[in-house]
DNA sequence: CATGAATGAGGTTTCATTCAT
DNA sequence: AATGAATGAAACCTCATTCAT
């Protein structure tokens, strides 16, 4: 079997997944309709069970590719603090703009949405994307804010309990702004938000001087 | 026509969409089974349809009385500041605490999730509850911080940022320690988010003395 | 019991059958609900049902009701040639022409239709029509014209043929054209019609001089 | 691809067709049941939907099967006029034979019983019998009897309406002779039914010496 | 491996009919 | 006698899944 074979099954594979994603996110799991999916995909419908077994399994594997996405754009975000120049404000927001737009891509609110709704059925998505986004994130941003305390530049004791409140500070308003990500927010808008988290973050956490 | 009969309407009615909200909680819309409600609200499937005419609308209405008690619920969490007495902190640390408890109510979650589930098929319904509940909520907590600013017990220039940066900080951590609503949050550990919730807000909006 | 209250019975009964007889021709009887049927009547469902007992026995006495009237209108069209004078054409046209009408009226459609419809269904209900309408008339029509034939004025031998033939004449049409009654046939459209049939039928049973 | 598998689907196709047919006649559009159609078929319920979609389509594939072969039945009874030698009554009356036996086959009634009943549900199908059997019909009888009026051997102006009357002549009693198809008549009964319609229509359009 | 056809299980909804008042 | 509420039976249709090719 030459590498144009495997290619080619290889990108029916992922003309599934997103034919899959896209129904999923468009009808949510009990809704999108597997025959649905294989015509998106170009392919027939007993081949989407040859590649993945079952509607469920097909399930996991797309929400699973959300989640890989999710996490190395989320990362990337938290990354540019790395870059903290003298302007600490400067800094904070423009991390507080990436953490935003992450949080409001599409792709981010679909895989929300998804959980959110199979929560009871599949609990164990739930967990996967805790421990596999939602952690490592939470511990990469309060790793940068550690070691802003650390240089003095911010006053803070706990630095999970600090990348909490940013966050919460940052993306607690989207929701309702998005309706639940039904709306896109405008850039302006974002960085308004964003700015007035930041200036309240920094407000309870400046260094006394 | 006597009291029993009506009474008896009236019961049968709310034994329906009890077993409704039972059943759109535990399985989500489109999953939940209008049979199984019915039995579990031990009428005839029909009765169901002579009541709410279809499945649609039993969900509606539904989530119209599960938002109708969460306002109720949060408008009187939020009334609890209008007691503020001498000790600021230990005030807002009340009302945070009943804001979430309030949120953390099954029936609340249970809220969220369909409306997270069901956001494509029934945008109505969120503009329902945005309209309806969290702006109504959220202008009520504005309202209580503009009164304490005014009164120079706290330092904020627009109340209604305020009141977001205060709800986002004090339920921001929920969705992830609940697990989406699948966890129960024990009351000492909803303490202290809220304690360290109204430190940081306190530390961010103290008045400068 | 005053007669104004059996009154009141009795144009209650009457306007179920009239509902039910529009609800009948309008959907085909399995189509037909009671519900509608009711609340064209202005009734509740259950007086349908202490009235009429069933939706089969509706459907009878609906159908005895319009059998009763067709029958009468018959009658009346054939007896018109009881006065016929010297100009036997005219006679007969005039004749046709209240046949044709009687078989294009719409309720006369309506009752085709649903026995039609219903042959399976209720065998009886069409042994009721043709012993109790259609032979009747035909009957008397054959009368007619051996009255004529007595008098010489037309040649036929046996009575009863020329009756169906002469009907098969005026009617044989009148399907086709007023599609199975649902298109509304002009009044010269049907004179014309008539006007030929009798010519044809003449022109077959003319005494020869 | 073997001609195995395709004659299996069109065999499955016609399966399916015909139960359909005989459960439309027998128990008319509205009562007929899809699952009975299908276990007559010997095939899944679902499987009759993947070929015909719905009830209703199913339902007007099999009226335009019926009609088809209605429509090459009265062509082909038409036709034996073509062979008429010198004895035009026996002519006549061998084609009238062949009308009235079309007219009466089980499969032309209950046609006729479906769209009766069904007029108002589905009124093209009654405008697609119209078209495409009746008034071809007619008109190639026309055309015969045009021949024979310019040969002399009938005297008639307008052979439409000739045609008219020869079928009105012939059919007109069927309906009540047979019970609107219910009950069979003999050939002995039928064969004479067609020599009256015959003679009568011979003696208003014999030619005069 | 990819496919078209077939299927069994099940869901929403309708409707004739009855019961208590 | 009249009614409003309730019900059981059943119908249409869908969909995840399998099988033969």
């Amino acid at each position: 079997m030459s590498q144009q074979l495997n290619r080619g099954r290889i990108d029916k594979r992922k003309d599934i997944l997103d034919a899959a994603f896209s129904a999923f996110a468009r009808e949510g799991y009990p809704q999108a309709r597997v025959d649905q999916i294989a015509a998106e995909a170009g392919v027939a419908k007993a081949t989407v069970y040859n590649h993945f077994g079952d509607k469920e399994n097909l399930f996991r594997e797309t929400i699973a590719a959300l989640s890989e996405r999710a996490l190395a754009r989320n990362l990337a975000a938290v990354g540019v603090l790395a870059e903290a120049g003298d302007d600490l404000p400067a800094a904070l927001t423009n991390v507080g703009i990436h953490l935003v737009d992450c949080y409001c891509d599409p792709q981010s609110w679909a895989l929300r949405r998804l959980l959110y709704a199979e929560t009871s059925q599949f609990p164990d998505l739930l967990e996967l994307t805790q421990v596999g986004v939602a952690e490592p994130v939470a511990q990469a941003l309060a790793d940068r804010l550690a070691r802003l305390a650390l240089e003095g530049r911010i006053d803070i004791s706990d630095p999970a309990l600090a990348a909490e409140h940013l966050t919460a500070l940052l993306t607690g308003s989207l929701e309702a702004r998005s309706r639940f990500g039904t709306r896109r927010i405008p850039r302006l808008e974002r960085k308004a938000i964003t700015e007035s988290a930041v200036a309240t973050f920094l407000s309870a956490f400046a260094p006394r001087s």
